[in-house]
DNA sequence: GTCTATATTTCGATAGAC
DNA sequence: GTCTATCGAAATATAGAC
């Protein structure tokens, strides 16, 4: 007994932030979003009066939201251990999507307007520096670790974990897991043994 | 009394090369590219008669081959040292426009043929994953190293330098240049004391 | 070699039937 | 709510003048 309307674009909005996000703003058109849940694309402005670029900022604030949220969350259920934390932080990086931030700046954020461009970016990046900071400052404080810059540091972290994505063998998502917490490890421990 | 045609045959590889690796394929038209070298995008037709999907597999052919020559030379030029083989790495990276493997997989080689897009990615990740496991192997050797899948190490290597070029602030040659030897040293010794 | 002009296709977007 | 039909803009590509 659920509103068919508010499923219906549900699926829209997720099927639009999985293409834009993996693929790119121009790469996808509304005629590939809208065959891909099965509709025409002159259908989609029923849910999307705004059109392809209001679609493109609306899921793509969704996305940022979603990545801010579950990475908080999955640090906060790793209670206080860095290790756990970082962990849980491929965890999720792991079953989303990866973010192209260069390819962000470089291409789509020059189709969307200066200000929405800007306020993206900015939404972008504080969605994984903010949550990831926060853990590596308690780490910090406890004396576990000693980076001169938490930025550069965390923004590394995604980095690395996201390269899962690039592997050119296509691994299952169990062992897509695996490796993520082997990357975690890496950047602890260090490769040079000792 | 270098012939022109050449130069600005070169000319214009060089500038479809940044915008498409930057951009990916769709988001560049061949009105971009010609603007780019003051010329009407028909001209382009005159030295690239296959037309954009051509253009694009041509260039970015070049791009995987300099970037092997380029990973190899550096390394060879740093004899022996791992840390020192890994700074030139770094250095090279961070010279270069980055490449975004998901983007290329999901969006770009959608668009050119299925056997082009296979011979290209496997070009890709040649480019960067010998030249590097090639100097991760010796240090294996040398017993200074123990990394479980090197195929992943190296990719990691590259997407982690690679985040430099996902820093918000910009900053410049020089201290990216710097930035690019410290994520070296993040991966080599590890965050955490000792 | 580079241009203008134009053909062809594809895309975003709107109007209106059902 | 979803469709068909269609428009205007923009992109790739070709033809031909200069």
């Amino acid at each position: 007994m659920e509103a068919p309307r508010n499923e219906t674009r549900k699926r829209l909005l997720d099927t639009a932030e999985d293409l834009f996000s993996k693929r790119g703003y121009a790469s996808v058109t509304l005629r590939d979003i809208g065959s891909a849940i099965g509709m025409r694309h002159a259908s989609l402005y029923y849910y999307a009066p705004g059109g392809k670029k209001q679609l493109y900022i609306e899921v793509m604030e969704r996305n940022f939201l979603r990545h801010r949220h579950g990475l908080t969350e999955s640090i906060k259920a790793a209670n206080g251990d860095l290790r756990q934390q970082l962990y849980a932080v491929a965890g999720w990086l792991v079953s989303q999507p990866p973010l192209d931030f260069s390819r962000m700046h470089e291409a789509d954020m020059a189709e969307i307007g200066q200000e929405q461009a800007k306020r993206l970016m900015e939404m972008a990046y504080d969605a994984m520096r903010i949550p990831i900071i926060t853990a590596l400052e308690q780490a910090t404080e406890d004396g576990l670790i000693e980076l001169d810059d938490l930025n550069i540091a965390a923004m590394a972290l995604v980095s690395l974990i996201q390269s899962v994505h690039n592997v050119p063998t296509h691994y299952g998502f169990e062992l897509r897991q695996r490796i993520g917490t082997k990357l975690v490890d890496m950047l602890l421990d260090g490769w040079l043994k000792r």
